[in-house]
DNA sequence: CATGAATGAGGTTTCATTCAT
DNA sequence: TATGAATGAAACCTCATTCAT
């Protein structure tokens, strides 16, 4: 790839991230190309729709948080490994509306183009599996609660606008909800 | 106000809603008007915005909830009834896509309308309140965080699609949190 | 309808024959409405696409023209009657480009939407019929050539610009094409 | 002119002609550039416009059709080379949309850069007056509506994608116009 | 010299809102 | 008063053309 190119690719998603960040899926190309000083044209050769951009801001995304995720798969505390994983995504989601747009899938599926790539499903699946066996979390607690858990705190954490002390108090409910 | 304009305000009223709770904030005003069997311009005569008739709508919600948790005010067990009243709302959101929109504040800010008009705020603070004397509900639980709680699943509800299952599930958990 | 939407509809209508007539399919919305004096809005009130109005421009005609042929076919002298229709679409085609795209279906499928509604087709059999019953044109002649013939004056028409000179010239071959 | 670029040239034409022959004037230069495995730069470097492009194709062709014009001028039958290179021409456009296109003049002006270069015109008329010398063809018949015959015949053809019979059928009746 | 990334005007279409009827 | 026709800004996307690499 040329040098000017993958500036301009990295300025797109740069603009993008932050544009659809805030605004969310309402946010229009021309807004997002202005931001990134290109026009929409140079959007549209790296992804041809609207639709293919914010499924690499998000995908993105999913990686470095499938990431961080492994990095946690070895640690001493599999309890504390969790619920960090847990605050770090409702952290995120809490300033950047796509990933609550996303998670809630409003308007456009994400899922077919995330599908399997980076498997934050999967990540946390293995940190529940840990917790459980040492007794951090009950038995009887499944991956499908937990996810719909995640994503309640994700929504609402965007919308609200929680801060700090509200998360805190409001994850702590949760986590006790998932003890023994 | 005439009879007749009476009677196309409840027919507005109702085919917004039905409109608004399937397809969400992308409802167009002509498909609601169609519905209601009146010109898009009988509805501007009442709602002076699309913001407007949405509040409206969702207003009306909030008092229909708040009625339904005044008669939990006198129930024999005051933590059923909290938790009765949160799976409550929670149950609508799953089918209403207006309701979790508003929560969720998508493109328009319904706060500013609601405030204050129907206290559904003060309801589940009273229900709060009395499950916590009873000894259902830990104490240290604030108001800020239960309300957090009780939108997180609704949105997450309404975005995912929850089963009765899934629902039941998700929400044992978190009355599970709030128990002592 | 409307007094307003009915002189607005035949604005629409004229200015939509002036432009498309002039410029073809290449006619952007914005022209006509701009001609018509309206909004763009309110052609496609009208006609939910630009294919849907160019349809009906080019219905407009076949209707008009259907009518013509109907006064032909009591006419004294068969053969006339049918030479005189040809070169009337002929004379039309080579100032209206509609006509000659239509013919042509360049990028609009117009036969969908025309197809049975007013018969130009069977009017021309008719008065082939008749031409070949008094002799003036050949038995063998059939109608897919006669067709085939017209449309192939008409884009030649309308491309070259014939002017009347060419254009009764040609004919007259083609006519003497076709008689005994 | 370097080795490489004049490859280049006989590429772009090649894949100029194969595109815009099946797509017609709607092939976009990326379409064309790629199937001749060029950038569209490299197309630029040789004809400043599209249009450019476009008229060297059409002149390729009728410089080919002069030469099969020249080979019938000594032909045995006068009469029969005329119909015969008529024949040919309508053929060809009858699978090939740029020919038809430019004879249409859709949207581009093609007379401008073609005319007088390779002499069809010319060719036929010398077809044309050989056949009349030789008495088969009408001595009023002129260049105008010969050239204008044939010119709606490569139209219509194209249009309607005549098969080979109706191509015959269409051309004997043109042919019989001619004939005495 | 070749490449193809960048540009941005322009295309069609939708829809909240206004206002003549 | 109710209607729905009219408005026109704004959305997404394409593509001929230019120019940095």
């Amino acid at each position: 790839m040329r040098a000017d190119a993958q500036r301009n690719l990295a300025r797109v998603l740069a603009a993008a991230e932050e544009v659809l960040t805030r605004d969310g899926l309402t946010a229009s190309m021309r807004t997002i190309a202005g931001h990134a000083g290109v026009g929409v044209g140079t959007i549209y050769r790296q992804f041809p729709t609207k639709e293919a951009l914010y499924q690499a801001i998000v995908m993105d995304r999913q990686r470095r948080l499938a990431e961080e995720a492994q990095a946690l798969f070895t640690a001493a505390d599999p309890g504390a490994a969790l619920f960090s994983f847990f605050t770090r995504i409702v952290e995120d989601a809490t300033v950047k509306k796509v990933f609550a747009d996303a998670l809630a899938g409003t308007g456009i599926d994400v899922k077919a183009a995330t599908a399997g790539t980076y498997d934050i499903r999967g990540a946390v699946e293995t940190l529940l599996t840990r917790a459980q066996r040492a007794g951090a979390v009950r038995e009887e607690v499944g991956m499908a609660e937990l996810l719909a858990l995640l994503t309640a705190a994700c929504l609402a954490a965007q919308h609200q606008g929680w801060d700090e002390e509200l998360r805190t108090r409001t994850l702590a409910v949760m986590f006790h909800g998932l003890r023994p």
